[in-house]
RNA sequence: GCCCCCUUGGCGAAAUUGGUAUACGCAGCAGACUUAAAAUCUGUAGGUCGAAUGACCGUGCCGGUUCAAGUCCGGCAGGGGGCACCA
């Protein structure tokens, strides 16, 4: 028996050079059909320097699942690359005085290293970052294609302004009225920006999340609301006719807008039950009367003032300003509705303007209750029978039948909606119908302008002839120039001296560049195509493309589900439509991990301590926490998200150091399922590296037996033996499944019983020759089990055993499955449902033969007392329950 | 407010379609080896009652469907996440 340790130190790094001397992991950038492929990718990192636990969670997965699926034969592509462009590179520019280039390069070298040392079997060959020029020039392409195809415009609109970057920000970019990056409030501003037009596909990106059948319910959830369909029905609410009269002053008189109000509403079943018309502040109407009405000038621009955070919003009340007009009921002669400015309408959903049925909606309800208007019920609840007042102040918004409605009385909601649409759509008003079905989507257009240095250039011309002005292709790229200085605040772009300096491509006149640069999301939205070809002189090469695309699992954040997940879902549809790509879905299997979490420290002072300051000691399962240096008590807090700012990180390279890759790979795979968070600990890792030793400690026990390197015979082996081989392919075939469903820590599960089993069988094997070689070739099938989870020991491990090609190269092995099904089964057997026993019986036994079996058991005939059971139920290979 | 998810031993969790609840691991306890410790190995382990064979209870709580429920249905509680003046 050995004692000789494993020391990953050495070995890791030496199975690192074999693999990449061998460009085992090169995918090559030919198009070949001959293999099914496997395109396997995890998100790519942004190059923040070095990688955290995160990364090795996410990356760990890919990896099993890339060593996986070419073990089973699959051509893989599994590539890596850098998420590069984007605020934090100017930032450390600012603070540092270096260049955001320089500094983004620096940390690519360090991470990448990092990345190799963890034993990942990524596809360096095909490495790019998305601040490459090569990578950029072809984003530039992509974005000129856009525009051609009519997928980007320009507007100017109000946008989502953060005061601490200095730039715009995406609606998906802001959260809780917040920049998701710097956390500062949002402001609203008046600007020019670029757009891609997401909202054209609302409905095809909607219907098309019904297909991706690998992709969490959750994410799917999540983007449909974000997409936020809405069916409704505008309709047109004609203003009364001395209103009319006015409008018609005071705007002109042909402008057919002065006679209707146009509104968007889901309930036009609750028409009846309208009590008040509200307008956006920023509806051209108030601004034609704000015009002449001081107080109501006043009143919008306490609108404005009002921010957009959540807490604002929360707290914000309802408001409203008496316009004096009114606009007639569409169906109830001679009553008139009275029009409001009110601060919660928003202009961009919509028209702008709403009618309020207070009975039915809770912020109407609100509304109505404070500045004393009507509330008349429309729909009567399921359990009332009458018509009798039942609001006090609380909306009623679930199912019923309409009443106090005239005509639609006595209909079901969804009835009433259907009337009312086909009255209002065969009216007319001024030569139109006095109302439209139409169906609205809160997703907003894609704002892509980001007024940053950091970023890819969008490659237009500002020409005072001819306005805006693409780039010519052969003009492109559009460079960033390297030396650039932060000390002004705002986009460095703006203040070179001379990089924007540059001639109209149209008319040859003096004209300026483009300054803005592309949201680095526009990035990532395309990178997953641009690995199937990184070289290509277009933006991807459309046979390997199609061969490679879609992908076939991504790995990431659930922090994903909207923002780039959606996006990319838009671009590869843009792509498509420009001949790029032949299809839209990019992402066939996606997978969401959760984070690694571990405990927090707190000191006496309150504030945050690292676990690397202290001791933890565990007296009979109670933990206290002291710190090292002064032994001063800590107290022990929540588990949360590994942060700086709680200081409860765990460096990967301390870990990589003391315990390795393999055990580090080992541990975030093991216990937690990988869609749930695991919580980091110190007991744990040691947990996994005390297993790596044991398996090392098996098999150099097992090739210390000096046995035979072929396959026993099956009729030679002791019982002893047959069970354990039994075991083996059992245990294979499980852990074949768990990893090919991605239950990794089910598949580790496998992975421990299978090595107690054979732990035990060594220590009392028999002298038999045919017993040994046959726990060999349980041990070798066991590295393959454990190989994608722990490469570089299965590498180690398959070498002791004599093995002369690298396990890597080695295919998975197949279960066999004579010994896997056995002769007999052993069935519980219940009485009543309860389970009082066993019955072993041949595998084949039919119904009745098992049922006669149980019926002859000792403990099923006292149940019994000579009665005859009421029911017997055989469930085959599953259980038997007789009811007394 | 709306939508979604989760809740199983001391802890992380397993239980593929409704069919033996708690596999596997962590921590614990007892023991072996050792001068000792570490390392390693063996045993033990849901709760209550019982000397014991065993009995009863048990998957957040209440109820239902079923021969059979962690799993399905209805209601409730707690925790987490997403969206949010979206008409």
């Amino acid at each position: 028996m050995t004692s000789e340790r494993y020391n990953p130190r050495a070995t890791e790094s030496n199975w690192q050079s074999r693999w990449e001397v061998a460009k085992l992991f090169e995918t090559p950038i030919t198009s070949d059909n001959s293999r099914e492929k496997y395109y396997v990718l995890e998100m790519f990192p942004y190059p923040s320097g070095r990688i955290h636990m995160g990364h090795v969670r996410n990356y760990a997965m890919g990896d099993v699942i890339a060593r996986y699926k070419r073990a089973k034969g699959f051509e893989v592509l599994h590539p890596m690359g850098w998420d590069a462009f984007g605020m934090p590179a100017e930032n450390a520019a600012m603070q540092n005085n270096a260049q955001p280039k320089d500094w983004t390069y620096e940390n690519i070298g360090a991470m990448r290293q990092q990345l190799q040392s963890m034993g990942f079997s990524l596809d360096w060959s095909r490495e790019f970052a998305t601040c490459d020029v090569n990578y950029y020039h072809q984003q530039q392409k992509l974005f000129l294609d856009f525009y051609k195809n009519d997928l980007i415009y320009r507007k100017q609109s109000k946008v989502n302004w953060d005061p601490v970057d200095h730039t715009v920000l995406a609606n998906e970019q802001v959260i809780d009225g917040c920049g998701w990056r710097s956390g500062a409030p949002v402001e609203q501003r008046e600007l020019t920006q670029w757009f891609f037009k997401i909202s054209d596909y609302s409905e095809e990106l909607l219907n098309s999340l019904d297909d991706l059948d690998r992709w969490p319910d959750k994410v799917r959830t999540m983007q449909r609301n974000w997409i936020g369909r809405s069916e409704g029905l505008k309709i047109r609410f004609e203003f009364s006719d001395t209103d009319q009269a006015t409008l018609k002053k005071l705007k002109s008189e042909n402008d057919k807008t002065s006679s209707t109000l146009e509104v968007f509403t889901t309930r036009p079943d609750t028409l009846f039950g309208a009590s008040f018309m509200a307008l956006s502040p920023d509806h051209g109407l108030t601004s034609w009367l704000a015009k002449s009405n001081p107080k109501l000038q006043d009143y919008v621009k306490e609108c404005h003032k009002l921010g957009t955070s959540l807490a604002e919003i929360e707290t914000a009340e309802k408001t409203g300003f008496d316009t004096g007009l009114s606009v007639k009921h569409p169906f109830i002669d001679g009553k008139t509705i009275p029009v409001y400015v009110a601060n919660f309408v928003l202009m961009d959903y919509g028209t702008g303007a709403i009618f309020g049925c207070p009975a039915h909606d809770q912020r109407d309800m609100d509304f109505a209750r404070k500045y004393g208007l009507e509330v008349t019920p429309v729909v009567l609840p399921p359990d009332r029978l009458e018509a009798s007042f039942y609001l006090q102040d609380e909306a009623y918004t679930g199912e019923g039948s309409i009443f106090n409605s005239d005509f639609l009385n006595g209909k079901s909601i969804e009835d009433a909606k259907n009337t009312v649409a086909e009255m209002l759509e065969s009216r007319s008003v001024d030569g139109e119908p006095q109302a439209e079905r139409q169906i609205n989507y809160r997703l907003r257009d894609w704002g892509l302008s980001r007024q940053r240095y950091w970023g890819a250039p969008i490659p237009f011309i500002h020409c005072d002839d001819c306005g805006i002005v693409p780039v010519p292709e052969n003009d492109l790229p559009v460079i960033l120039p390297d030396n650039v200085s932060f000390e002004k605040p705002g986009n460095p772009l703006d203040h070179h001296p001379t990089w924007s300096n540059v001639d109209c491509p149209t008319c040859g006149k003096a004209a300026r560049r483009e300054t803005d640069t592309m949201d680095t999301f526009v990035d990532s939205s395309w990178y997953f195509a641009r690995f199937t070809d990184p070289t290509a002189k277009t933006p991807t090469n459309r046979d390997l493309v199609d061969q490679w695309l879609p992908v076939d699992q991504y790995i990431g954040g659930i922090e994903h589900a909207i923002l780039h997940l959606l996006y990319s879902r838009f671009f590869t549809r843009a792509m498509k439509i420009c001949g790029h790509v032949g299809i839209k879905e990019p992402i066939k299997g996606l997978f969401t991990q959760g984070m690694v979490v571990h405990e927090t420290y707190r000191n006496a002072d309150g504030g945050w301590v690292s676990p690397a300051e202290i001791r933890i000691d565990d007296i009979e399962g109670k933990r206290t926490a002291t710190m090292l240096d002064t032994n001063a008590e800590v107290k022990i807090g929540n588990i949360e998200k590994m942060s700086k700012s709680k200081r409860n990180i765990i460096d990967p390279k301390e870990i990589l150091e003391t315990y390795g890759a393999d055990t580090a790979r080992w541990f975030v795979l093991s216990d937690s399922p990988p869609e749930r968070d695991v919580i980091w600990s110190e007991a744990g890792v040691e947990g996994a590296h005390r297993f790596v030793q044991r398996i090392w400690r098996l098999v150099n026990n097992t090739a210390a037996l000096d046995a035979e390197k072929s396959a026993a015979d099956k009729a030679e082996l002791s019982s002893q033996a047959l069970d354990v081989l039994k075991a083996t392919h059992k245990a294979l075939a499980k852990t074949d499944t768990m990893l090919g469903d991605l239950r990794f820590n089910n598949a580790i599960a496998q992975v421990h019983s299978i090595v107690n089993t054979l732990e035990q069988h060594l220590r009392k094997i028999s002298d038999k020759t045919s017993d040994k070689s046959n726990l060999l070739q349980c041990v070798k099938i066991v590295i393959q089990m454990f190989a994608p989870m722990m490469p570089h020991l299965a590498e180690e491990c398959w070498q002791k055993l004599d093995n002369d090609h690298m396990v890597a190269t080695a295919l998975w092995p197949e279960a066999d499955q004579t010994l896997i099904v056995e002769n007999d089964i052993t069935l519980p057997v219940q009485i009543n449902g309860k389970k009082r026993g066993e019955l072993t019986i041949s595998i084949n036994a039919d119904n009745d033969a098992v049922s006669e079996a149980v019926l002859a058991l000792d403990f099923v005939q006292s149940a019994l007392s000579g009665k005859t059971p009421k029911k017997l139920i055989v469930v085959p290979k599953r259980i038997v329950n007789v009811v007394v």
